[in-house]
DNA sequence: AATGAATGAGGATTCATTCAT
DNA sequence: TATGAATGAATCCTCATTCAT
């Protein structure tokens, strides 16, 4: 599948392109970003460091190129799913839709977790403008989709939904994964205070966030 | 107010770690953590490097104190109202309490933005489960004060609130606070929605959750 | 023993500064020179760190008082027993009285092996030549007490010896006494040649240099 | 010689190598090894510093490598002495081929003196492996060798006094090359005693050595 | 397009020693 | 004499990125 030696064609570079992105994948699953080399990437993917940086500026712009295809595959599944359903959607289900297809996406949990004060850092002006570019369209589409299935939500409330929801991942990822030794004390049994469920915590807020909207909506600001 | 050379008495060393601990606080308004030296924190307190090392074993645990005597004010800040307003309080008057005192506290956010990625890494075992014992009592403690003002909380949806708060504010400091050259690309109309502006968000999504709680309270899980 | 509080008398002092000695002995024995800080010898002596500091004026020379002492007593036992046997001492026996003497010494090997290298580093002119001064007294005096007990040793062939043996004790210090790493490599079957037992090679070093000694002394320099 | 920018080839990149060994050993003729900054080689060999880190994992292992090449060199002029007089080599003429070979090799000397408590320290496992294990082969070598000069030597005897020579230089180095100040001292007339003359003391040391090991072969144990 | 040799910035931390009390 | 708070020098190594080939 992998061009043996050299990507001609731009299919072929799209090819090893995405078999860098597979194998930094694969490495970030067990490895914090910062200990993520780029010659451990290389020659995981069988190519000199040099050639990582013919396809990937910077070593951010690789991981926001992984994190925009996560991001891409993510929406898809949301987009798939709210098609399915619109109109009839329930409550529920839109939650369980959100804690299920990001439960299963822990490498882009991660993403999201570092994406503002690691990956967007030392980008470029285009790079950064072109990513936001596209995100917008997608937050877009899916928040339309998301009000079109939840019909307590006003437009514009879909996307911001999302953006709500983002702040949450970010937050419960940070407080659900403590450094190595934060993790030893906290299996003392009187700090299981601190001991986040990320996909519990995601869903259960998510789902009164949805009955704060559904509440404002039919009774509007006042309480 | 500070000794002039040598801290002698428990009190004087007292002063002098807070002199430090103000340094810090004042330099890390304007620079993020990684680019803070300790060299620069410390001949802005007008000690030796070494002298520092008196004081914190590392430059995390210097700044993990900052973030316990910031968190201790704002807890002192947040108990102090809630008392005054037991039983009486009004939901939006959380919601704008909790709003005022973090909007106030710039610094405070931004430690709490890289508490777990940052300061909680390179603890010894101790430290650790030292701050997050006491940690634990105050979020009790307030945690059971907003139960005593927002009738709607059930045991424990205090804290719990608490933790939720945590995780927004993380998210949204984040979501927020844009690196430099996101920011200038964030200054395009067109990229509006993703200009957040912290206060605004966090005060809306708060008042949505207390609603979500305030109906499932009144109607149960079933929507 | 120790003054409680504080040396006033000459002999009280003397006393302090012994029992520092005996602290520094007793953690050298478990412990690199390098690895040996001031701090931890005061406070296992209960002294402040600068009370340290008036009784030696360095670390090194902490370190060499204590090569002194140690070398005294290596010395003082040596005379003893040589005047024991003057003039009747065999051969084997002066090896012997070598080998048993140093072995029961480690710490006073360990020094002798830095001595050069390190406790000789960074002392004044006037502790140098004090040390050296004394050093040779004792040296001629060990040194005739040999040739009187191996009468194949001219003048000044005793202190030579003496000189001699400090080098092998060095040496074979250095080889006997790999660093952790090494003497697992060295625990290889193959590598045998390479473990260095210390008082055997000292005895088969020493018994070889008195036995070309011996035959020098009979049929000259000639072989 | 040496490549002008880029050291492609396996040969290329071998005399580059030996370009950095040859600055380390020219720097470490006038300056002890701790105060030998990497920072300096590497700017002599108009290299920059992260370059001597591809050549040679860490300061000691450098330094390790040129021990082993000088060793190399002097086992190679031995070995080569030795063969020529294979048979018929007299007595002295051993003791003035170690002593003429160890007299031109001042640096090589040095290295002998920090190789076990400097040099060895900080190796991994595989380097230290290799390094002994290589070594083995050429003392045993040379000591067969040694064995074939010198009737008087029993099979494995000439290893064996590979050994004590080591330990011998190791141990004499360290009494011939006191500190600044100690040499200083040691300018004292009546102090003569404890100037070392590294070359002489070794000859003479060695020659009692082979004297007392002629003496045992030809009456065994028995004095 | 691919390689991989070369670059070089960057900073926390320890601990012997000093000296004000 | 004793204390212990304060000092500050000193340096190796990693690894993202570049660029000659």
């Amino acid at each position: 599948m992998q061009p043996s030696s050299r990507a001609i064609t731009h299919d072929q570079k799209l090819l090893r392109r995405d078999a860098i992105l597979a194998v930094a994948m694969m490495r970030f699953a067990d490895t914090p970003y910062d200990e993520l080399i780029m010659d451990a990437i290389a020659s995981d993917a069988d190519v000199a460091k040099g050639t990582l940086y013919l396809y990937f500026r910077s070593k951010e712009e690789l991981f926001l190129a992984l994190y925009e295809r996560e991001l891409g595959r993510w929406f898809d599944a949301l987009d798939a799913a709210l098609v399915k359903n619109r109109g009839s959607a329930s409550f529920d289900s839109v939650v369980q839709l959100m804690g299920a297809s990001l439960q299963e996406r822990p490498a882009f949990l991660r993403l999201m977790a570092i994406l503002h004060t690691v990956l967007e850092r030392n980008l470029n002006h285009a790079t950064a403008l072109s990513f936001k570019t596209s995100l917008k369209d997608r937050v877009l589409h899916t928040g339309t989709l998301l009000e079109s299935c939840l019909p307590f939500l006003k437009p514009g409330q879909g996307a911001d939904l999302l953006l709500k929801i983002n702040a949450l991942v970010i937050g419960f990822q940070h407080l659900a994964k403590p450094s190595k030794v934060m993790a030893e004390v906290l299996r003392q049994p009187q700090l299981e205070l601190f001991r986040v469920d990320l996909t519990q915590q995601l869903l259960g807020t998510l789902r009164l966030l949805l009955m704060g909207l559904a509440y404002q909506a039919k009774y509007g600001h006042e309480k």
